[in-house]
DNA sequence: CTGTTAGCGCTTTCAC
DNA sequence: GTGAAAGCGCTAACAG
C-alpha cells in the first residue's frame, strides 16, 4: 500500500496520458504526484557514436558503476571484474568523454593563455615552455591574441571564461587601460596569472624580469661605448614592463650625468608601422640622437631597417640596443645587442604559479611576483669602439 | 490503484530503509520496483559558484525551460517574461555553461589545430589565418605542437580526440611516416582538414600550394642566372610537400639539359640542427654547388648563415633560393630570393573547408583539394650578373 | 505561452 | 564487491 508523502493519505489514482509510455499518477487528496517508471526493455538497440561506460556495462551484463570504479582505480573491486572491464574497454577503444566529467566537477582542464601576438620569438617561446608544464600536468591549452587591442583582449577574455577555462595565463595588450575584465576573472575565482606585461594593481601571481636593471645595463653600455644622445622608443606607458625599461634608461642617463630630453623619449603602441614612422623621425630631427635603445627586438629591427635604407651606418653614427634577443638580432647584420631573458623559462613558471593557485583554495592565494634574470649580449650594432673590447 | 506494469499485480509494498529520504517500493508478486520521489522542499538554499538558468527561473518563479527559451530566442514567448528573464539574466551575469551543451549535443565549438612547430612565420600566420575565420563562425582554437615528431604528434592527435574537438586542421611532422592516428580520427567521423603537409592518401580536404611549379620557376630562375651546379636540401621524401619540391627541381634541371647529381639532393628531418649539418656537408664536398635550392626559409637562412661563416660569397659563389617568404628574408643579408605563398589566406581556406565537412553530413564529405598560387620574389641571395637584369 | 520530464556520460553516495 | 539512483546544467519533446 502506498502512501502519499505529503498528505499520508492512501488512495492514488491514474491520470490519462502517458508520457513516453510512463504512467503517471496523483494523490487523491493533495496536489503531489509522481511517475512510474517504465519497465525495463532489453531489446533496446541504440547505436552510440562514441563507446560509453553504459557500453561496456551492458556487454559484460554489470552496472555502470561497476564500470566506472575499475576504470577510475578504486580498490574495492574484484579482481577479476576489474580485467574483464578493463580488457573490454581497450577492446572497444572507450575513450572517457570529458564533457561529461567536466560538467560534474566544474573542470575543464583547459587552461586559457592570452597573449598580445604570436608572429614573434618571444610569446610562441612563453608559450612553448607553458605548454610544456600544463601538459605534463593533464592539461590543454587555448590560446588567444588581442593583437594589441583593448577590446579584442575584452572579447577574448570573455570567450575563454565562457568556455569554462580552469586558469587564465595574460600577457596584457598595449591599448589597454582598464583591467575591470581581469577583476571580473577574479571575482569568479577562476586563477589568474600574469606574465611580461602584468598589472601590478591586481592581487594575483605575476612573472617578469628585471627590467629596470636590464634597460640601466643596455643604457649605461651604450653610454660607455661613447654615445651621448641616447634615445628610448618605449612601449605605451601603461604598461608596467615599459615605466620600468624608461626609469632604467632615465637613472642610467642621470648616474652618468646626462640631460634628459623629453624629445627622445617616445611611447608608442607597440606595432610594427608606427615603429617604423617613430624611427624615421628620430633620424630626421634636427639633431638627432646617437643610439636608441628599444623597448624591444622587434623594435629595434624596424630601426634597424629604417637607418639602414637612410643610410645612417650602425653602429658609427647610431647605436641601437634591443630587448629579449629574439634569434633575429644575432642574423641581422650588423647583428643586435640586446638583452637576453629565460623566454621559455618565463612561460614554464608563470604555468607552475598558475597551478599552484589552481590546487590552492582561495583563501590561499597568494600574489607571487616572480622576478627572473636579464643578461646584456654585446653585438655589432652598439660597438662603437671597434677595435678595443676591454676598457684602457 | 497502482498496478505494477509488469505482472499486473495491485500489491506493492513498502521496503525498509530509505534512499535520501525518498522511499522505495517494490512489488509483491514480480521483482519490479520504484522509489517514489520526495515531495519538493521549498526551504532549501544552495549556493551556486555559478549562476544557472535554474536561479533565474526560481527567483521569477518561473520554470527553467521558459528561461532557457527567452535566453535561446525563441518566438513563442510572451514579451514580458521574455524582458524579465533577459533583465535578470544581465543583472545576475548569467553565462551558460558550454558544458552542460557540449555533453547535450556532443559539439564542444572547439578546434583543434596541430602544427609541426610555431617558433617560425610560416605556422603561427596559418593559425591566425584559421582563427580568423574560425572565431567568427563561433569556435575556439586549441593548439598543439608536434616538434616534427611522430610520437608527440600521435599523443596531440588523442588529446585532442579526448577533449572532443569538433574538428582537425593539421601539417603533418616531419618524421610521421604511418597515418593510423588520423585514419582513427576519420573512423570516428570527426572532420579533418591537412593544410602544408598533407596526407594525399587519405580521403580528406587539404590546402596546399602549388609547390611543384614553385620549385620548378625557383630552379630554372637559378639556371638563367648562370648557376649550373645546383643542389636540393629537401624534406623527408614522406612528405607530399617535399617530393612535389623535388619534382619541380628535377624537371627544370631536365628541361635545361643540366645532370642530376643524387649527391647533391639531401633529404633531411627539418631541424635547424640538421640544416646546418648538411649546408656544411654540401659546402665541403669536393666539388661543392654554385646554388642551393632550399625546402623552406629556414632552412635557406641556416644556409646563408653556414656559407657567410666560411667566408663563401653570396650570391657570386653561391645562389640560395628559399621557399615561403618569412619576413626574414627580407631583412638578412644579402636578401634571400624565395618562393611566396598566400600563407594567411591557408590558414583561411583550411578553416573554411572545416567548417563545410562540419555542417554537412558524412556522406557528403568531399576530399577537396585546394591549391594555392606561388609567385617567385627574386632577390640579392641569387643575383649572380649583377648589373643587367634583363637578358641581352 | 508555459510547465514537466528525460537524458547527454559520468562520479558518487547510499544500501545491501 | 556491486547496484541503483541522483545530479552536474542544459535543451527538446510533449502535454496542456
Amino acid at each position: 500500500m502506498i502512501k502519499c508523502p505529503k498528505c499520508r493519505e492512501v488512495e492514488f489514482v491514474q491520470k490519462s496520458g502517458i508520457v513516453r509510455g510512463k504512467q503517471r499518477y496523483f494523490c487523491k487528496s493533495c496536489d503531489y504526484h509522481f511517475t512510474l517508471p517504465e519497465p525495463p526493455n532489453p531489446t533496446e538497440g541504440k547505436r552510440h557514436h562514441q563507446v560509453t561506460i553504459m557500453d561496456i556495462a551492458n556487454q559484460l551484463g554489470i552496472s555502470k558503476s561497476t564500470v566506472s570504479r575499475a576504470l577510475r582505480g578504486h580498490t574495492d573491486i574484484h579482481a577479476g571484474t576489474r580485467k574483464m572491464i578493463l580488457d573490454l574497454a581497450q577492446q572497444l577503444e572507450y575513450q572517457p568523454n570529458p564533457l561529461a566529467n567536466a560538467l560534474l566537477k566544474s573542470r575543464t582542464n583547459i587552461i586559457g593563455i592570452l597573449v598580445p601576438e604570436f608572429r614573434h620569438y618571444f610569446f610562441p617561446t612563453i608559450i612553448m615552455g607553458a605548454q610544456e608544464v600544463l601538459s605534463k600536468a593533464g592539461y590543454n591549452v587555448m590560446i588567444c591574441q588581442s593583437d594589441e587591442s583593448y577590446e579584442t583582449e575584452v572579447t577574448n577574455v570573455k570567450a575563454l571564461m565562457s568556455s569554462r577555462v580552469d586558469g587564465l595565463l595574460v600577457s596584457v595588450a598595449a591599448q589597454t587601460n582598464n583591467v575591470d575584465h581581469f577583476r571580473a576573472v577574479l571575482r569568479k575565482e577562476v586563477p589568474l596569472v600574469f606574465f611580461n606585461r602584468v598589472c601590478p594593481e591586481l592581487e594575483t601571481p605575476q612573472v617578469i624580469v628585471d627590467d629596470y636593471n636590464g634597460a640601466f645595463q643596455a643604457v649605461e653600455h651604450l653610454i660607455e661605448q661613447g654615445y651621448r644622445r641616447i634615445a628610448h622608443l618605449a612601449g605605451p606607458i601603461s604598461l608596467l614592463v615599459s615605466r620600468l625599461r624608461l626609469q632604467g634608461y632615465l637613472d642610467a642617463l642621470q648616474k652618468h650625468n646626462l640631460p634628459v630630453e623629453n624629445g627622445l623619449i617616445i611611447h608608442y603602441d607597440l606595432t610594427e608601422e608606427k615603429a617604423r614612422i617613430y624611427a624615421n623621425y628620430l633620424l630626421s630631427l634636427p639633431q638627432p640622437p646617437d643610439a636608441i635603445f628599444a623597448i624591444n627586438d622587434p623594435t629595434a629591427i624596424e630601426i634597424m631597417l629604417v637607418a639602414k635604407s637612410r643610410g645612417v651606418k650602425i653602429p658609427q653614427e647610431l647605436g641601437i640596443v634591443g630587448f629579449s634577443n629574439d634569434p633575429i638580432s644575432s642574423i641581422i647584420e650588423p647583428s643586435l645587442t640586446t638583452l637576453e631573458q629565460p623566454v621559455r623559462e618565463i612561460g614554464k613558471q608563470a604555468a607552475h604559479l598558475l597551478l599552484h593557485q589552481i590546487n590552492a583554495d582561495v583563501s590561499e592565494w597568494k600574489p607571487v611576483h616572480q622576478v627572473l634574470k636579464t643578461h646584456l649580449i654585446v653585438r655589432e650594432s652598439s660597438r662603437k669602439e671597434k677595435v678595443t673590447n676591454e676598457p684602457a
